[in-house]
DNA sequence: CTCCGCTGTTTGTCCTGGACAAATATGCGA
DNA sequence: TCGCATATTTGTCCAGGACAAACAGCGGAG
């Protein structure tokens, strides 16, 4: 596997795998024909691991030199700090995973929505469920494609969700929401979460989809005349290039457009005119207290 | 703003930004105190013309050179290759794309498939749509927030479509296909409407979205027992990696498997033991002419 | 004992300048 | 006019050096 590879596949920029190699020893790859990294997959999963230790705050100094069993160890026990008692339903659904059995999947999934309403699922069940299946795939109980399966299906029944509630009549009230992520991030379940949030709320949803560069996301705020800006980010964000695009995000947009930034990103800290929502849930409020903010009761006008 | 930043919003890595500085002058950044780069925003703005030009074909060594509205200009010359006459739903959707005005492209969208019928949406009017708004793209007419915006809005209209059909009950019948696409390929609107497809011809349909590395897509097969994969590529995927891709499959897949490759992308060619549907209309004749070959009749046992 | 500011170290990112292979263009002979 | 061999272009990789921001450790003031 080539840098570049390593570099899509681990997070780590090519700047910072040189850096390593020549400080700590590690990763120390195979050289093909024209002198070129080779790296092995042991040394990537290595690394996968490594990168994980490092956001969470672990220094690479003192972590890049131990041996890669002893560094699953400390991953398994960065989870201690939330033990996060598996769910009965997050059992259903690995076990439906495990088995491959996507028409039980996804017949469980669409129950949970009808049993506990959308609300519910899109700000507690879903985000829990999708916690899950990654920590799942992390200790390696699940391949990637069950994985990508599991995403999927989750999709398709969030947008059912939505399509269900905007088929009574697309809402036209304020806020207008525009949605999108940043080019880095390509997880799209974060942020379809969200938007059902928003669309539960009577928000005027405007989503771009994942990935749409900073300077389209700020014209399309204009053009869409958007209230609000909600950005997700998954943990695979560094924090620092979530920080540093919000950053210039919130230089070229009008003041009048709030920004809120959401998701599991770890280090996502509040600046000057971008709020934070640490969870879903919070999203009800926050809308409210927009609306109260501008005596705006949600209806057009 | 640094070259980190420019790298992001204009999609050319570090390296090749620094080769055209060195090699054609251009971009000539300023130097913050540490004699780091500073890109003024009239040459991000020529940066990203360059970018769609190189895209198109030209080369950078001709055009770099250039000042700014003369690239505008090519920019806007780029279409003359293929007039393609658009039809009058593609001037409706260019429209409302033009307006940003969502309710009514989800209107129109929606309306067109009730006017049409799902199959005739799926296999006709939806990927002469998606031609018009990537042309039109290409011409420098759209934004691409705008085309952001058409392939939501397309998907959510598609997911809804896929969800009334098995709304009914989920098929169990044969063949069982298993959808995806390479890891280079993003483009999710091709599977999706191939799926669509699929599923009216009530197959068993068992997506991963898309970017599914090539062992994982094999190691689902045989998980899923797969009779067909489905494998979309757009446009941008080169051919020859395209190729490459199709015949590793085709080596770790199980006989019993067939390989169906689809997709805008120019210089697909069937293999031995893998084939090449031009059009998405060719699908439903392809699955009756598998099923004819088994004496399937489409209904489970 | 806690908190705050100072200092030394760690670490990610950027720099220059050189190299090469894959992709593309060009020229030549049939 | 077409097919093929040769030349040029161009993206990506390399090494090794540099520096600032972030961090850890420490000592003194409250």
């Amino acid at each position: 596997m080539s840098i570049a590879a390593v570099q899509r596949d681990s997070g780590l920029s090519k700047d910072t795998l040189r850096a390593w190699e020549r400080r700590y020893g590690f990763p120390d790859p195979l050289r093909d024909a024209h002198d070129e990294r080779l790296y092995p997959p042991a040394q990537i999963a290595k690394l996968r691991l490594l990168r994980r230790l490092v956001e969470a705050g672990h220094r690479p100094g003192k972590i890049v030199g131990r041996p890669a069993d002893e560094l699953a160890q400390l991953v398994r026990g960065l989870d201690v700090v939330e033990p996060q008692a598996i769910s009965p339903e997050a059992q259903e659904v690995l076990a439906r995973l495990a088995a491959y059995d996507v028409e039980r999947l996804r017949a469980f999934l669409a129950s949970l929505v009808v049993r506990s309403g959308l609300r519910a699922f899109a700000a507690d069940l879903g985000p829990a469920l999708a916690q899950a299946v990654g920590a799942a795939w992390w200790r390696g109980e699940l391949e990637i494609h069950q994985e990508h399966l599991f995403t999927e299906q989750f999709t398709a029944v969030l947008r059912n969700g939505i399509n269900s509630i905007l088929g009574a009549g697309t809402p036209q009230g304020r806020p207008r929401v525009l949605l999108s992520t940043f080019p880095q991030e390509p997880h799209a379940l974060g942020l379809l979460m969200a938007e059902t949030m928003f669309v539960l709320e009577g928000c005027t949803c405007v989503s771009l989809g994942v990935q749409t560069p900073v300077p389209e996301i700020a014209a399309a705020a204009r053009a869409h005349g958007a209230d609000i800006l909600a950005l997700s980010f998954s943990a695979i964000v560094p924090a620092a290039q979530a920080q540093a695009g919000l950053a210039e995000l919130r230089a070229i947009v009008p003041q009048t457009a709030e920004i809120w930034a959401g998701g599991a990103c770890v280090g996502l800290r509040p600046q000057p005119g971008i709020g934070v929502l640490r969870a879903l849930s919070a999203i009800g409020p926050a809308v409210i207290a927009w609306r109260a903010a501008r005596n705006e009761t949600g209806e057009a006008p």
